[in-house]
DNA sequence: CGCTCGATTGATCGCCGTCAAGGTACGTGG
DNA sequence: CCACGTACCTTGACGGCGATCAATCGAGCG
């Protein structure tokens, strides 16, 4: 996992250095890192579990923002204070660093540096992308999109493989957040759910367990309007 | 306003090399210089007038993922194809650098890039807080939300001072565009500009002309719901 | 002055949010 | 192992916001 992660570019002396100013954390399902507005004093590595990326608006309503796996990097440098909160969805573990000290490492290791920026990068286009959902999808193509991207996701954390058809997967989020994600209520969550079994596209086993039966079909309701 | 933008981290001969892989380009309104999907082959810096980031859905309509002002960088180094369809909304001049050597300037220019790094991660913050606007608010605040964003960094363009009240600002962006921004139909653009005239938060001056006469007005219609 | 494209205004419809009432999974304790 | 309770989820009825369809208006240009 690790050549995955941020620190994939490392050499031997710079990850000892990581290592000595990181410290581990376990979050349980449920507990905070950050809350939007904190000082920013942290970044961090996920190395287990799924953490979202949320704010709060007036109404109390809730909004995702977006969701973080393993490997994924967490925090803002050169910023000074934090702008979402950041929640742990299922148990997790992170290794922290202090931001002072991870800056002055980026500072001085290039390769680090070109990681994030990459990263950060591509975490800005995903961004884009549900953007993109969020504006114009019908609640059925976006809870579609978001199953899809919830399946690749954990795919690849699990164990590299592409998720095959009919594999079991434990989806990380309750309904509820899976309509914070969406900008959807937990009823729609539900109904559209419920049609997506009907039309044979998924079947769904307990409250988090999932099956994709037809990747395809999700595809083309993901694709539609 | 060589400060603002990405050469403020630039030394002398540094500046020299980009200004010698760089070449001038002025664009029509309307005028693309990429669409989703091409090979990526340039970044670019804007010099003037104002760009959009935008896709089409499978049923035609678009959607706008960012606006792109004076200073802004544009272009995603390291990635193969280019995701969005950049287009001028105004007469605009853009600085273009031929990708490959771009990347390689920013691979020995540690301050370009970390430069780079801050300013894509301030981007990807806009991009996040613009998601909890389209997934959440209603028509009159992703609106009110979107006037007060362009009259600020108009100003910032302008000459540098805060908007004042009552000020006359250049729309760069027609009642279409300004629908694909929010998520929203033209129809519900019109009608929602009604509302804030109504109001008295704001004034129109023909098709591109606006005054915000009551900022804290609009900035409550912004945060409300 | 007239033409054309964009903006406004009106009428209607449908998706999804809201309110409300069960129903089901899952943990806890007997 | 089963009963129970709670939190989560599902299902139904209804209403409103914004999309859609349609007609008119008006600005800006030749």
């Amino acid at each position: 996992m690790r050549d995955r992660s941020l620190c994939g570019a490392l050499d031997k002396t710079a990850l000892a250095e990581m290592a000595r100013i990181g410290r581990r954390r376990t979050l349980a399902a449920g507990e905070s890192l950050q809350f939007e507005g904190d000082d920013n004093i942290l970044c961090a590595n996920v190395l287990d579990g799924v953490l979202k990326l949320s704010s709060l608006t007036a109404s109390g309503g809730a909004q995702t923002v977006g969701l973080l796996y393993p490997a994924d990097f967490i925090g803002r440098p050169y910023a000074d204070t934090v702008d979402h909160d950041i929640t742990a969805l299922t148990r997790a573990e992170v290794c922290i660093f202090p931001r002072a000290p991870f800056e002055r490492m980026l500072a001085q290791n290039a390769a680090l540096e070109r990681q994030l920026l990459r990263r950060t990068l591509s975490e800005l286009e995903r961004s884009r992308r549900w953007l993109l959902f969020v504006g114009r999808k019908s609640a059925g193509a976006r809870l579609a999109g978001l199953l899809i991207d919830i399946a690749r996701r954990m795919a690849q954390t699990g164990c590299g493989t592409d998720f095959g058809i009919g594999q079991l997967i434990q989806l990380p989020l309750t309904r509820t957040e899976m309509a914070d994600v969406a900008g959807l209520t937990i009823e729609t969550v539900s109904r559209e759910l419920g049609k997506l079994k009907d039309a044979g596209a998924i079947a769904t086993e307990g409250r988090r367990g999932l099956r994709i039966l037809k990747p395809t079909a999700l595809q083309a309701i993901m694709d539609s309007e």
